[in-house]
DNA sequence: CTGAAAGCGCTAACAT
DNA sequence: ATGTTAGCGCTTTCAG
């Protein structure tokens, strides 16, 4: 880039001292007589300065970015959070650097690795998969981190933020138990996450508190290996249209489909329409995420909400406290009511009775 | 942030210049004998020594990262835009930061003046619908821009890439003409940007075309200055919502409906429901966008299908073509089929003949 | 209130 | 093949 005019530049021009300039440039409260101020200023905007941010930050031995590391912006899921988390750091005068890491070690080292050179502040892990080195690193070195984790995948030394899949999922399956369902199936993508698994465990544990046997048979997870695809945003509702079909087939009695996400659910409807068959009536179908097209579908979904803005919001906002307080406990595993606003079943019209050939 | 160690204590541990740190550190082409090549980078992973990014760009004087300038990350049709733009950084070890601009001037400009301080080699822009004075700068200094525009909003001496929206809306609404339709309604939301207006044009164009005249009261407008709202994903389905029933309630004659994307069009097929009309039997609908849940809500939508993920990837490609090829023209304004793919109509179930009560 | 100067950590031209 | 050194542009301590 070229012209780069620096502060002596200014200052030669104006013959006075770059610290002066620099005072001026960055309100400093060191006092500089107000006259001096106006010259710099003038002579600043005529010049066409442009502060260096690197020089800055170099010295500052900071910089006011805070990485965010999630399984992909393309998700549907996430986007609403980042803005949240974007709009909080802009309040404050600090930017933010997004992540897609698929659940890719290498690509999630590679993210990290490149936070802690860049010296940025803090970090926000939505869901992180793997815990790569260099987030130990990074958290060993002074950086903050605030983890959304399901239970089991703790990040030492960070503030994690522990989100209890077992219990939504559990809650999730209750309601369908609640309404009379007995024969429930569960449609997974894979098992390639913890809280995939975690789910799974909820819906086990559903199941079992009501004494109603489990069956093999009604689960259904989406079994290759599907390589990491680029786009993200299409994959559930296939998968969950795939799904959907084979139990269709392999398991018509059942009468309640617990699907992973409203993605899938999308999927799960489409397949179960083609077949001619009706929702709520021959089946209840209850998913997770609460994505805005929930509400306006037919049949609009029975889901968990998750306030993702709100989400973004609150856990910036708690970054930032402990930037700013760096007194603050850490190493924390915290319960989500502590900071987010916990999910919650949203019931709408995807869900009813089971049909009565019971 | 603690411990950080330099390559100057590594030099010094290992009783060598930096600048050989330096030169095995980045695999620089200048010689280095391989037993000192092995020391160091001993060395360095026994140090646990971490590259500071700050101070490298100061040097080298650039900052491999991309700015993404876009109305809102939780607007649905962007994410998959930005990943396809994020894949393509990565694969040349280049990082993105993404800007939520809504339509702000403040907003857009803030960020853009970031990007040049911080000195990133390039940014793309898409439908940025305010041109700030910073990205003039930005130009003038010698970053290189990508702007995708709807005619009209040229940034001079950028890589203007000219989306006819004109013609896409055009050929929507003739979609519409072509099964019969005379009675075609607009629901738009604020005329605030450029790219709606073009889209207005088109419709009035085709309507001329085929010599149907052209009613105002068949243009449904979203009448209030909403404020910029956090969470942009659900509001344009509220939006179609309620502009759908005002035409239920001022001009019912009415068999086909543009709206300006698939998130308005949820909320249209939403309203027309819970009036029991049918779809597209009563009421034809086509849209924009094409997003994941076109092809799965009931009916599909009949919608102008953008190939987002490869519009990032080729936007992204373009760039790097033109950082790595200095020589190449710019200040020009080129037809969108030269960088990415067009914009097609795929008709799906929400478009038909009209109702014969013709 | 202002200025001089050191140095953040790195790279690269130049010297050896 | 290796070392010396001069900055990149900024902030900030310290001295006036």
């Amino acid at each position: 880039m070229k012209n780069n005019v620096t502060i002596y530049d200014i200052a030669k021009r104006l013959g006075i001292s770059p610290s002066t300039v620099s005072r001026v440039l960055n309100n400093s409260s060191h006092p500089v007589k107000q006259e001096v101020r106006e010259r710099v200023l003038a002579a600043a905007k005529e010049m066409d300065y442009v502060l260096n941010a690197q020089a800055r930050n170099l010295k500052k031995q900071m910089n006011p970015t805070v990485g965010v590391i999630l399984p992909s912006i393309a998700n549907p899921f996430y986007p609403s959070i980042v803005r949240g988390i974007e709009d909080e750091a802009m309040r404050r005068n600090y930017y933010i650097a997004i992540s897609s890491c698929d659940k890719d070690p290498r690509r999630t080292d590679q993210y990290v690795q490149s936070m802690l050179e860049q010296n940025m502040r803090g970090i926000i892990a939505i869901y992180l998969e793997y815990l790569p080195q260099s987030l130990a690193n990074y958290v060993q070195r002074g950086g903050q981190v605030i983890s959304v984790v399901t239970d089991g995948v703790l990040c030492e030394n960070a503030h994690n933020i522990v989100v209890d899949k077992v219990l939504e999922a559990r809650q999730a399956v209750e309601h369908l138990i609640g309404l009379g369902h007995r024969r429930i199936a569960n449609l997974m993508n894979e098992l390639d996450s913890q809280l995939r698994r975690k789910r799974l465990e909820g819906y086990f544990t559903a199941l079992k508190n009501a004494g109603i046997e489990i069956k093999k048979d009604y689960l259904y997870i989406y079994g290759q290996d599907i390589p990491a695809f680029g786009d993200e945003s299409a994959e559930s509702v296939k998968v969950g249209y795939e799904l959907a079909r084979k139990m269709l087939e392999r398991t018509p009695e059942v009468t309640g489909i617990l699907c992973m996400n409203d993605m899938m659910a999308l999927g799960v409807i489409k397949a179960l329409r083609e077949n001619g068959r009706q929702i709520p009536e021959d089946y209840s179908i209850v998913s997770f995420d609460d994505l805005f097209f929930a509400d306006c579908i037919e049949p609009s979904l029975t889901t968990m909400r998750v306030e993702k803005y709100q989400w973004g919001k609150a856990m910036a906002r708690y970054l930032f406290e402990i930037l700013e307080n760096p007194g603050a406990e850490s190493g924390t595993a915290m319960k989500v009511q502590k900071v987010l606003t916990p999910s919650a079943l949203v019931v709408r019209g995807s869900t009813a009775p089971p049909r009565c050939e019971n």
